[in-house]
DNA sequence: CGGGCGTTTGAATCAAATCAATTGGAGTGG
DNA sequence: CCACTCCAATTGATTTGATTCAAACGCCCG
């Protein structure tokens, strides 16, 4: 892990110290008003889904989009060799697919990782359309620039967060994802095996398994009786500053 | 490290397992048709930027696209505690500042590593030149996509890859950047210090030191006469089939 | 010439991976 | 209903790869 005092980065020219306070991170944008939106002005066609279905397949070529409007799915690049890496997750109101427009072919796996429903947006509608509807523009360059920051600050998790700190995000991230959107957080049932939170960690699935159990033993978690895959946050902001600490001092967990 | 054979990610319903074949993964994108219809259809400001010019920063109140015509950039975030990482990498005919759509305002600074030339565009006028030209929205939002895509790349080479391939994958990006814009690569300048590319990688500056040695010693790359800053990639091909074999096996170096 | 920084290299330490054994449910079939 | 299998999850022991600590080198620049 990268110490809190160890900031390398050293620009060759030096910028005031004190930068932007602690930005806020939480997300300001109506999921509701945007899948209002596009619902009103343009066609598209629903398709329910469950668990395991594949929304779109890596390689297939490109012409629509996909818009989640309820469940949950996840983004699974896979590499040449056969191995496979989850890379993003998706919650209602997040689009799928932008992978897809710069070679024409989708870059990724999409799978529901829940029964829920995905609005299929052709590409080209939605282009045609942004010209009578400006907002539509709008709303999809804004999605296009979250999942632009989404990933880079996943990236920034990995990067800079010791294990425990890193699954203390993720349950974190899903539970503030959850909150975005209006719904329960403080029990989340995570729909991953160890093994699936691990790959996207880039962990092993006995870390995550640790890491999960040490989280539980300070009290920053609870398991839900009856399966391990539910969990309990009984305190997000305790979460959320277990995280930070881990950052700046070493994990002082048990 | 994450071994080859561990595939840990299991699908609940399954698919054939011979996924697609190894997708090419080479940009197939004419930067230079690209900026010249920029060029072409829209107003810009053009700005000189030498080694450690700030382009934006991070909170700043986003109105501008800024498109790379030449040097190197990076793009650095900031957490709210002050660490910084180097989250990408941009070269000319990349475009900047996307990050900042969502939230009306930037994510990261954007540093200048070169002498380069940026172009400086009014994200309003873009959107109203779109109109007229809508070649220009699909110029757009391919670089979106790559950008996407390109975020996940770096976030799965981090995630699955040892430290030894994580610095020859680097070295590989960056030659291969060069590569699809016509620049030489088979002799590259880094314009990083080991500390930064440790940043970028999730490492520490010893271990880029020494990844790099042990490449050095295995012939993948080679140092320069004055300044271990340039190296030269005798065989880029060489190189890809590293990183390649060491998703596969343990790395064997020395 | 000397100071400061970036880099290299070695040795010790540590966190996470690996190997291994066990538990616990969910589902199946006798 | 219980025995059985199968797979996810937990936990412990050990190994290993990367970090940390430390020292020395080389280079650029004043």
């Amino acid at each position: 892990m990268l110490d809190a005092t160890y900031v390398p980065f050293a620009p060759t020219r030096s910028f005031p110290p004190v930068r932007n306070a602690p930005r806020e991170r939480r997300e300001v944008h109506d999921v509701g008003a945007a899948l209002r939106l596009v619902g009103e002005s343009l066609d598209f066609q629903r398709r329910v889904v469950r668990t395991g279905d594949l929304i779109y397949r890596a390689g297939e070529s490109f012409d629509k989009l996909y818009l989640l409007n309820s469940g949950i799915c996840k983004l699974v690049n896979l590499a040449a060799d056969g191995r496979a890496q989850v890379v993003s997750l998706k919650f209602r109101g997040d689009w799928m697919g932008f992978d897809g427009i710069a070679r024409n072919a989708y870059d990724c796996d999409a799978i529901a990782m829940n029964t829920g429903e995905v609005w299929i947006i052709r590409y080209a509608s939605i282009l045609s359309a942004c010209t009578d509807t400006p907002a539509l523009l709008g709303c999809l360059h804004a999605a296009m620039s979250r999942a632009i920051v989404g990933d880079r600050d996943s990236l920034m998790s990995i990067c800079t967060l010791a294990a425990d700190a890193r699954v203390a995000d993720f349950l974190r991230y899903w539970a503030e994802s959850l909150a975005d959107r209006g719904m329960r957080y403080d029990r989340i049932s995570l729909l991953m095996t160890r093994a699936e939170i691990g790959n996207y960690l880039g962990l092993t699935l006995e870390t995550v398994s640790r890491s999960l159990s040490k989280l539980a033993r300070a009290n920053l978690i609870a398991f839900n009786e009856r399966g391990r895959r539910e969990i309990c946050i009984p305190d997000l902001g305790a979460l959320e500053s277990f995280v930070q600490e881990s950052t700046a001092t070493a994990c002082v967990l048990h």
